[in-house]
Formats: C-alpha cells, structure tokens, sequence
DNA sequence: CATCATTGTGAATATATAATCACAATGGAG
DNA sequence: CTCCATTGTGATTATATATTCACAATGATG
C-alpha cells in the first residue's frame, strides 16, 4: 500500500501533520490511528513502528500547537514595534489561522477529553502551552505600559485574558456555526473596545489606529 | 438492586439530573451509561427502560443546560433594574455557578465531541443554545443603550461577545486549572475593563458601579 | 548476491461501552 | 387472589478502535 519504506523520522513528520491536520478538521473525537493511517497512506499498524502509541500521537500534536501558538505572537512581535499594533495583529493572526484551518483553538484542545480525559499530566501540558502563550502577549503588554501605549494601573494578566476573552468566542462560533460566524468582524470590534479600555485617555501620539 | 420501581417520569428525572451531575464534574467523555446507572442506583440496562439510547440522555442533559443558562440571565434580570448591574450579574452568578459546579460552561459543551461529534443537529441545537442565551443578554444591553446606561453606537453583539469573551475564560481556566484559578477575581477585572468600553463617557447617573 | 535491520501488511486480539434480550420482580387494578 | 403492564436484573451481543503479532518487503551494507 505504501509507495515506498521511509525513513521513521520522515515519517514520524508525516502522521504528527496528518493528525494535527485531521484534528483541525474533525476534530479529536474522530482522530483514530485508522484515519491517520490513511492520510499517510499506511496501515493502521503500521503507525506503530513510528509511536508507541496514540497518546504519543496526541503529545506529537500538542507540540505542533504550542509551536505555532507561539510562533504566532513571535512573529506579531517582529512585525510591530508598537505593543498596540502588535497586540492586535496577534488576535487578527489568530483569525485568520483559524479561517484557514492551520492552528486548533485552545479551546478545542482544552475541552477536548480525548486529549487528556484520563491523563492529568497533560492537562497540565495544555495548561502550560496557554501559560507561555498568554506570558509571551503578556510581555507586549509590558512594554505597551513602560511605554506609555497602555494603561499602566491596569493588571497584566487582566488585560491579556481579555485578548483571550476575543480570540476563544471567535473559535468557538467558527466552529458551531461550522464557519459561518464572521470572526474577523467579531475581532475587530472586539478590538476596537478592547482598546478603549486598555488606552490611556490622554493620547500619548496622535497615532490612533 | 434498586430501592423499588419508580414512575418512568421519576426515573427520567433522576437519569436526565445524574448525568448532568456527572458530565459537570467529569466532562462528556466520563459519562457512560453505566456510571448514570450507578448514580441512579440501576443496573446499566435499566436506563433503556426510560432513555432509547444515550443519544436521548444528552439531549435531556442540553435541555437542563438552556434552561439553566436562561434562569440565570432571567434572575439577573429580576434581580437588578439597572442594564448594567443586571449585565455584571449574569457574569457573577454565572462565575458563582461554575465554582459550585452547578453549571456546565458552554465551551465544555460545544467542544466536547462526544456531545454532537456524528450528530450535527446537535450542533445546532448547541448553536440555538447560545443564541437565545445572547439574545436574552442582547436585550439587556438594547435596554441599556436605550437608557443611556451603555455606549448608544456600540453594536450589541460585540458587547454580548465581549462579556461571553469574559466568561468563558473563567470556564477554560477553571478546568484547566481544577478550580484554581480566581475566576471570581478574573470577571470582577474583566467586568471592571469592559465596563470602561461600554459605559458613556458622561455618567448619565452618579451611580459608578 | 546474501544478510540484516527496519519498515509495512494483514490478521488477530483486547478492551470499553452501548445496547439487546429473556427472565424476574413490583405494584396497581379488578 | 390473579392478571398484567411496567420496571429492574443479569447475561449476552455488537461495535469501534487501539494495539499486538507474525510474516512480508524494502533498502542499505559488505
């Protein structure tokens, strides 16, 4: 059935995407060894000889997740100077990953039992994944306060979880109304109110964006 | 085993209760027949003398969740004649009821696959869920704008948005965390930064909440 | 070419859980 | 009390999917 015998590190490569892709798409629930077998174009067994298991299956995803996750306010962060512009593209980023189907949402991951119904140490590991990515937009939002840019009474982790608070609806409509739901509307509004309570009252530049 | 026979009305009763009890404190994935049962105090087979098949179980579950969903929206209602003391009580007592485990959070529903995963009618009727539930908070808000209590030109999906955006963090992070994040402190900031956005500039009122 | 390690296949096994089936028990009606 | 409908039990079946196992095939090396 296989074109051909590859090697284990080119193939571990293959099943990691082919899951991380069918789970994008399908979600968890329907990730089985099976689907990810034929994605790659191999038996289901034949998947053992690269895992040892699902779960390291699942574990292969879950840091494709965190690197993009990660990869995506890095890369927000290179393309703005400014913390306020920065803040922003990392939701708009989101947006549009989700649109195109290239990162699961946290949620997903998160409520997703199959990922970690009976392991409380991935739990953990998602916990973690959230904690880092939320860190890292919580540094811009630093350097947004010494700045000048944001509001310096306002707490950190306050206002990040409120950037949360607009990229996790946006995944969550996208994904019941299977699409439908204009997130990228629902971000900029978001956006858009978000700033009015994280901006100083007395304008800092003229710039307002 | 069982105490006695009991009315099928009763049994459905204590079935539909028991598992909602249960995906509550164990997720979706956790709930099988048999742990209702247990719960029930019948044997596993018992329960298709009452429910057709678990299909109908969650159903019933659902049911339980709009209706306690809109309760709270309603109490909040009746409870406070000011739009945006109302608003702020739908996040607390929505935040009181995640903590006493008395609520399933929404996103626990829609990203459970084992709640809609083969049936996407279910899908909807989670869809409908939500949306009556923001409908019923988008009324709030129109009564707000119309009072002068909230910002006339915000539109009032992206207000109804935003306070979701506040609550279901508190349901992500909860779980993630086994109820030890501060999900009441995270609302109060959230409320507190949203509020800024939505509240107009003038007080039309003294009254600063 | 032969050998060998590694990868792939197809059949079989293991497991958890939903659901069926046939008999048992309960409780109400006559 | 008997009868009968309904509810409860315990054994069995069905099903989907993860995983193991034994053999086959590939590709590199000497």
């Amino acid at each position: 059935m296989a074109d051909a015998k590859l090697d284990t590190q080119v193939r571990r490569e293959q099943i990691a995407e082919a899951a991380l892709s069918l789970v994008a798409s399908q979600g968890l629930r329907r990730l089985s060894v099976a689907a990810v077998a034929r994605r790659v174009g191999l038996v289901p067994s034949g998947i053992y000889r690269h895992f040892k298991n699902k779960d390291e299956i699942l574990d292969a995803v879950l840091d494709r997740v965190e690197l993009r996750l990660l990869a995506n306010v890095q890369a927000s962060r290179q393309a703005h100077a400014d913390p306020l512009a920065c803040l922003k593209d990392v939701v708009m980023r989101h947006i549009r990953f989700l649109r195109e189907g290239k990162v699961i949402s946290v949620p997903r991951m998160i409520f997703s039992e199959d990922t970690h119904g009976d392991h409380p140490e991935r739990k953990r590991r998602i916990l973690g994944v959230f904690s880092k990515y939320m860190e890292q937009i919580g540094e811009v939002v630093q350097l947004g306060q010494q700045q000048g840019r944001i509001r310096p009474e306002l707490e950190v982790q306050a206002i990040t979880m409120m950037l949360f608070g607009i990229i996790v609806p946006a995944g969550i409509l996208w994904h019941l109304t299977d699409g439908g739901f204009d997130v990228t509307r629902h971000a900029q509004r978001g956006w858009k109110m978000l700033l009015s309570a994280i901006e100083p009252p007395v304008p800092s530049k003229t710039r307002k964006k």
